[in-house]
DNA sequence: ATCCTACGATGGACAGAATCCAAGTCAAGA
DNA sequence: TCTTGACTTGGATTCTGTCCATCGTAGGAT
């Protein structure tokens, strides 16, 4: 993820310890962590590291489409730093596990007009969900 | 929603003067209401509904499959007592409100044997997100 | 290399959503 | 009418997230 760091110092980021170690945790495919997760991990470099910086470091990622916020239950929201591969997610209903999942075709395609109300539709989300095979 | 009332009598539920109330609120069409305004309406009609009460009387609907738990932004939940005929939220991502649309076809079918990593897929939620008439 | 300063970090207070709990109440069967 | 266990209540508690005053520092200027 340094063409992460490279692409928010050309933003104008001043490069932190912080950001970048907030940056480094979100690091690996089907990563979806909480705040807190994040905080957790982050703190294992950088024991000082607050929530608070690591909230404002996710919003900031957020803003600038580096990284997507997914929320899959009514908890808490999870930050998934696959941001330049449009995807859906998969996710067991009994550990939570989540995996990225392509499904073929576009939905937005499945929305007639008239179910459209007039509205001006622009994305559509999908949440697929079952049992893992651990679960299952 | 008096079948509601008989259903739940049926299986073998107190009926009280809450439980009654809630589910009154809840009547209607593209219904999708949070805990918090399921209480304040209830409290219209009997003012000394507590709040314990209406997310205990939410739950049992929910689990007894009546009623619908919808989470479309990071926030409360959305109580949604349109449960026996499935569909799809548009939301608004502007103002927020939420109509029940009907894709075409099963969102299920969209989603390949080798994109399910065996997983046992039973449900997907779609969610269309736009702007509504008013606020585009 | 040192100085400046605006941007970023910090921790604690605060807010919103939901759950938990001990004590009191009451629906409905006997 | 009596009895009892299911239901309700308000307040405490937990969890998630935001806000804010203050402090610290990255990085350009000198
Ligand atoms: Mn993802
Ligand atoms: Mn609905
Ligand atoms: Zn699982
Ligand atoms: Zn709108």
């Amino acid at each position: 993820m340094s063409d992460l760091l490279e692409r928010l110092r050309g933003r104008g980021w001043r490069m932190t310890s912080q950001r970048r170690v907030v940056a480094e945790v979100l690091n690996g495919d089907h990563v979806h962590l909480t705040a807190d997760e994040v905080h957790a991990r982050a703190a294992r470099r950088l024991p000082e590291i607050s929530r608070a910086t690591v909230y404002n470091t996710l919003g900031e990622l957020v803003s600038l489409g580096e990284v997507i916020e997914v929320s899959t239950d009514g908890r808490a929201k999870r930050y998934d730093p696959n941001a330049h591969h449009p995807h859906q997610h998969l996710v067991c209903s009994n550990c939570g596990t989540i995996r990225d999942v392509h499904p073929r075709g576009n939905p937005l395609a499945d929305l007639p007009a008239e179910e459209r109300f007039g509205f001006t539709v622009s994305e559509a989300e999908v949440t697929y969900r079952g049992l893992c095979p651990s679960c299952a």
